[in-house]
DNA sequence: CTTCATAATGACACAGGGTGTCATAAGGTG
DNA sequence: CACCTTATGACACCCTGTGTCATTATGAAG
C-alpha cells in the first residue's frame, strides 16, 4: 500500500524522505483564495505556487475543499475527545447536555491563532460549495454525540435528531462568531446548545 | 436571455414548442442510478437514455444532484407557505414552535406518491455528496425559519440557532423514514421539533 | 401558403476536479 | 558504494459543468 497514509508523523527507518510541508501549502492555499478567489484558484494553480505537482498536491489533500477544511480537523479532534471525557464525569447527571456544552467549548482550546480559523470560516461561510461539506467533515462529530447521548440513555430516535441539530447549531454558532470580529467564539457556542432539550427531561 | 427558466409552467405565444419532459427524466434518471449506482451513472449515460444530448440535459437539471433535489422542492415549497400562514395565525401565542412544527408536517402533504420520496432519500442517505447538498437546497428553507421567528419576537441570534438545528434535525427525521417501512413520516417530523427549544421561555 | 420570429436542441470545444499508472529521483541503511 | 524504500510528478484518463453557435421545429402574422 503505497498511499495510504500521507501524513504519517511517525518515525521512519529508510527511503526517500518527504520535502513537501502540508501546511506551508494550505497557508499558501489560504493565501490564494483570499487573493484570488476560492474557484478562481485552480489546484494548478496552487500547485505552481507551491512548486510540486498537481498529482503531490493530492496527494496531501485529498480535494480542494479538504486545503480548507483540514485546518478545522484538531478542533473537531479535541471537541471529539471532549465527549469522552465527559462520559467518565457523567455523575453530575442533571444535565444530559453538559457534554455536549463541553465538548464543543473543548474545540476552541486547542485553536493555535483563531483569526487564521476565522479566515477559513468566512471563506467556508462564502462559498456553499464548502459550508455544506460540513455535513461529510463533521459526521464522525455527529456520530460520536449520538453515542454520547445513548450512553446517557437518551432513546436512539431522539439522539438521532438532537446530535444533527447539535452539529447544525455549533456550526451556526462558528459561521456567526467568523462573521463578527468578537474574539471569543465561547459565547457563541453556549448559546447555540440553549437551542437544545432533551424532551424526556 | 435564452436560457432563463427552463420549466415556465405558462403560457407561451411563439416558438418551438417544449419535446422534453422533464419529470420521465428525473425519473429515468432515479431507476438507472437505482439500477447502476449513483456515480457509476454518468450524465452522458442519463442523456443517451433520454434520447436527448448532453447540454439539454443541463439545461433541465443545472447538476447532477438536481435530478435527485429537483423533486424535493415541490415539499420544501409546501412547507414554507405553511410558514408564511402560520404568521397569521399565531394567536395562540403559547407555543413559539408551532409554526415550525407545522412546517415541517405540511410538506409531507404535497407528495404525491411516498415511496418514490423514500427511495430519492435514500438514495441521497447513501451519498454524503447528496446529502450534504441538503445545506444548500434547504437554504432557503433556513431563511424563512428564522425570519419567521424573528417575526415572533426571538432573538436575532438565538433565531439563526433555531433554524439550523430545526432543519437538520427534520432532515434528520426524514433520513430516518426513509431508511425504515412506516408508510407515515410525521410522527418522525413531529419527534425531530421536540428537541428544539426556545431559551427565553 | 409563405414568411418570420421565437425558442428548443445538440454538436463542439473548453476549463477544471479527481484518479490510476508508472518511471524516476532522492535520500537513508547496510 | 550498492541497495532499497519511498516521495515525486509526468502522462493519460473520465466526468462535471459551461459557453458558443448553427440548426431545427413550430406557431403566428401577412
Amino acid at each position: 500500500m503505497p498511499l495510504q497514509d500521507p501524513r504519517p508523523s511517525g518515525i521512519r527507518s529508510a527511503g526517500r524522505p518527504v520535502t513537501i510541508d502540508p501546511d506551508a501549502i494550505a497557508s499558501l492555499a489560504l493565501r490564494l483564495f483570499a487573493e484570488h478567489g476560492y474557484e478562481r484558484t485552480s489546484m494548478e494553480d496552487i500547485a505552481r505556487g507551491a512548486g510540486i505537482g498537481r498529482k503531490s498536491l493530492y496527494r496531501y489533500f485529498s480535494s480542494k475543499a479538504d486545503l480548507i477544511w483540514g485546518g478545522m480537523e484538531p478542533v473537531i479532534a479535541a471537541s471529539g475527545l471532549a465527549l469522552e471525557v465527559a462520559r467518565d464525569a457523567r455523575e453530575d447527571s442533571g444535565d444530559l447536555l453538559a457534554g455536549l456544552r463541553a465538548a464543543a467549548v473543548a474545540g476552541v482550546a486547542v485553536i493555535p491563532d483563531l483569526s487564521v480559523s476565522r479566515g477559513r470560516l468566512r471563506l467556508i461561510a462564502e462559498h456553499p460549495e464548502l459550508a455544506s461539506r460540513s455535513y461529510e467533515s463533521l459526521a464522525p462529530q455527529r456520530e460520536r454525540a449520538r453515542r454520547h447521548l445513548i450512553g446517557l440513555g437518551v432513546p436512539e430516535e431522539t439522539a438521532g435528531y438532537l446530535s444533527a441539530a447539535y452539529l447544525a447549531a455549533t456550526f451556526e454558532a462558528w459561521m456567526r462568531w467568523a462573521a463578527g470580529t468578537d474574539p471569543d467564539p465561547v459565547p457563541y457556542l453556549l448559546a447555540a446548545v440553549e437551542v437544545l432539550r432533551v424532551p424526556g427531561a
